[in-house]
DNA sequence: CGGCGCACGTGAACCGGTAAACCCCAAGGA
DNA sequence: TCCTTGGGGTTTACCGGTTCACGTGCGCCG
């Protein structure tokens, strides 16, 4: 099968070249019935612009890029990415803009795929996951200005926009919660201490519970299962053991629970337990997982719609998501006395 | 910053745009001399090629599709998919090739996706994923002559050339283990029946098991944690109750385990449970889930260069991956008598 | 010594769009 | 009547590569 191009359209219709460019983007410059016949004799040819053509003269490909650094091992179990990236879909496609994945497992790395990405003109501007608290990409990113937009922050993302969730906001009002249970305890498995976001929930936590005068400590994991286990059955064994653990994720805590249950502790008879993010997950374990729960998809559509925004050159500010809402399950209760 | 094009290499190199090209390009009609110079300028000046304006000329852009079509919510739990791109991109990105991921809940919608795709000259060839028993879309890609290789398979993939895993023969091997161990009632949770390799198991069962003189029955499932409970408490409850369950996905097992053993149903004593595709996940739960594991970076990794090779006009062949193995855990036993 | 072939390059066309410059003709105003 | 205006096009350049048809100059051979 041959593609037509705006040639055989013009062709047929007997115009030249520019009047079907025109007629075909809604430019003033055709009368009316010239266009009507165009657009005809185009959607019956079932045109299609040449992507490459167009974005080759105004050197933007209609096309943003992805880059997941993380290793697919931890990767894969969490829902967090296909349902971010599910977000960021459905807002690219119904605006007919591709999204370019790529995965590393190195920050460099990473940085490196920008250069060649923005080197290459394969993309109109990028989407920026799991920010650090030092961040090497985003002096890159400015540098390049390659337009791009940070799924996090709001702090340190330098002049680029964020769209974020208020994780410290979310953080104290578990720390609330448990403590409105009766709990003294409390306990964090979190995440890779590089990360922004561990660092907000990090300082939230210290200063809710000192608010609360309740005992508070955060350990720090790798998002991944045996982590989950490990940091648990350490924090257990621990003379002030808490009756409560926050955990960073859902597989940590899915497998801090486990772990728990398997050591003779019983959840949530004397330990509680709250997931990060509520997945189907938190649902194949039991006692089902109380979770904070955020609308993830509605997370990447947001950041999709700035990102394009930003590329057209738009003046695109910070965007705060909704806040995440605690879900209670059976593995909170108060602690045993 | 402003990217440099060849004739900001040919402007300093003093030569024509043409001798730039032949020059990086490694082709004949430049002096060892000239062309050195010219490369030298060339990785000075930190150039590279524009990808639009080179897929332009050749009408085939380096850029592969993927398109998934599965609900986001079972999508991600299931470390299958983050696993399987995670090793196509592996392939790709060492080759140069972006990969385009689109994400969709409708077989229709995929196939407007292909022709989009293909009349906007988006991707020079595309991943078909789980292949149907009547599957519309190799049709459509043979039509437009859309390079495709179709993960799974072998039969009904047309002229396209498939990538599959021999799942018929790892199902019998599960059978058999079972049916070794003692096991006179083997049950299957299987995925959506309208899959390709959900009738290959479903065949592969019913055979081996009447080979070995064992009952077999297959229900069927759409690979959510829910519908695996409820297929599990349905089985649980016949009167010719199996004494052990092979799931089709990892989500379905662990579901199904915890549904079991609330139900009062001991695992492994009254019930071995097998989960298909060994991840993390199998180690969340407790038991320890046996589960048949393959290596699922290694089959996107050969996809990725089938369909390179493909997209390059070479001729490929089938490609059959290393068999599964069956990884035995806590969660298999002899049958209680 | 003239012609041929080869090595090395040049110039232009081309891929498929977009956009700016220009052209032609009819209508309207001074 | 002449000039302007503007609608409706056409022509052409351009984006940044690739490739093909041609020079050119040199060495070699008959």
């Amino acid at each position: 099968m041959k593609r037509p191009t705006i040639d055989d359209i013009a062709r047929r219709a007997g115009v030249s070249k520019g009047a079907v460019s025109f007629a075909l983007n809604g430019r003033p410059g055709v009368s009316s019935e010239t266009r009507r016949r165009i657009q005809a004799i185009a959607t019956e040819l079932g045109w299609q612009p040449n992507s490459l053509a167009r974005a080759l003269f105004d050197g933007r490909p209609d096309v943003l890029g992805l880059v997941v650094d993380r290793p697919a091992r931890t990767l894969g179990l969490e829902p967090f990415f296909m349902q971010l990236i599910s977000g960021i879909e459905a807002t690219l496609s119904a605006a007919s803009v591709g999204l370019l994945l790529q995965m590393t497992e190195d920050h460099e790395a990473e940085i490196a795929i920008y250069r060649k990405w923005w080197a290459q003109h394969r993309v109109a501007g990028v989407f920026v996951v799991d920010l650090r608290t030092e961040d090497a990409r985003i002096d890159v990113l400015e540098e390049l200005r390659l337009p791009a937009v940070v799924i996090g922050g709001p702090e340190r993302t330098g002049r680029l926009p964020a769209v974020w969730i208020d994780d410290g906001g979310a953080l104290a009002a578990v720390v609330e919660h448990l403590a409105g249970l009766g709990h003294r305890r409390i306990a964090r498995v979190a995440g890779p201490e590089e990360l922004m976001h561990t660092g907000v929930r990090t300082a939230a936590m210290r200063e809710t519970a000192a608010g609360l005068g309740v005992q508070s400590v955060t350990v720090y994991a790798d998002y991944s299962g045996e982590s989950g286990e490990r940091a648990t059955l350490d924090l257990l064994r621990r003379p002030d053991r808490p009756t409560a653990i926050v955990y960073d994720n859902d597989v940590m805590a899915v497998a801090g629970t486990a772990a728990a249950r398997e050591a003779g502790i019983s959840v949530p008879g004397e330990l509680s337990v709250v997931a990060w993010d509520d997945s189907a997950l938190c649902l194949l374990a039991r006692p089902h997982l109380t979770a904070v729960s955020r609308d993830i998809a509605a997370y990447g559509a947001d950041a999709a719609r700035s990102l394009l925004d930003l590329v057209q050159g738009r003046e695109v500010a910070d965007t705060r998501q909704g806040d995440p809402r605690l879900v209670s399950r059976g593995s909170t209760a108060p602690p045993a006395v």
